[in-house]
DNA sequence: GTATTCACTGGGCAATGTGCTCAGTCGTGT
DNA sequence: ACACGACTGAGCACATTGCCCAGTGAATAC
């Protein structure tokens, strides 16, 4: 669990040059092919590296408009509702929160009148009390996780 | 940006089987490999598939904790806070909204005591004038796009 | 002090996949 | 009737992969 610098350095670069292979990412760090590959495995059996699927983006999907919405559940339906957005393809993540809200998810619709279909689909379901939407206008930070992994591999 | 059928199942195996080589795609899908191959570099070129990056996983990073801020910032500061922001390791994700908060940021941290110093980072900056967190309790529908994908793919 | 363990090196091997090219086929639209 | 675009199936040289091995050095255990 813990991240050496050469760990760090493995997945910054395999951020940056997805293609690149094991041979060349050896070369380009100086050290054995063996190495690579053994650190390459230890970081996905440790499930550091979850995976390598691709990142498709909503937005050339044809649903350029992402908002989150603050779900208010009642008492007791939790289970209910998780398994109601689960079914829907616009909901791209959902969290359980602390704070004012019960939940929080993720949406995506192909324009904001689309939205509104959408939130009526999410909404639209027994258990739930109450939303509130706020929808991304700009998105100065894309999700991101090199400077962590940079922070990890030389702190720790 | 139209995504046809082939297009969905070829994103949708990567996403499955991500270590999957072009010649292997093309055998499972019944297909030629050079349509594999220009289908890929037609997505990729669309912007469709953005990349194979690794996904990391915060929480084997020893960052469990995931929460999301939303803040309130002064008038006209927006772009010194955006600045600021990008600076924080901690900060995966940041979006601009609309409705009571200003931003909305998705935060990870070592323990919830260690959150507290990565708020303070966070907010001890002028521009910000309030802000207020949810901690991620459960993530019962992580990050996804495959939904979207298939309907995208039936649908247009 | 000596032995064991572990990670890394550097090399070799067969098998496979890649990037590239080409000619031929099919269906659509002009 | 024709041109165009997409797909097929095949071939080629080349690089990479997965796997193996023996040797080295450092840290740990005895």
């Amino acid at each position: 669990m813990a991240i050496d610098h050469l760990d760090g350095r493995i997945i910054v670069l395999l951020a940056r040059e997805p293609r690149i292979g094991v041979l060349e990412m050896s070369r380009r760090l100086g050290v054995a092919r063996g190495t690579v590959q053994a650190r390459l495995d230890r970081l996905q059996s440790n499930g550091v590296i979850r995976g390598f699927g691709p990142e498709v983006d909503p937005a050339a999907l044809g649903y350029p408009v992402t908002a989150f919405a603050t779900l208010q559940i009642r008492q007791g339906q939790g289970a209910d509702v998780r398994a109601h957005l689960a079914t829907v393809p616009e909901v791209l993540e959902l969290h359980t929160t602390t704070g004012t809200g019960d939940m929080l998810c993720r949406l995506v619709a192909r324009s904001n009148a689309d939205l509104q279909r959408v939130i009526d689909r999410v909404v639209g379901f027994d258990g739930i009390v109450r939303a509130s939407t706020a929808i991304v206008m700009e998105n100065p930070v894309p999700l991101r996780i090199i400077p962590l992994v940079e922070q990890a591999a030389l702190g720790e």
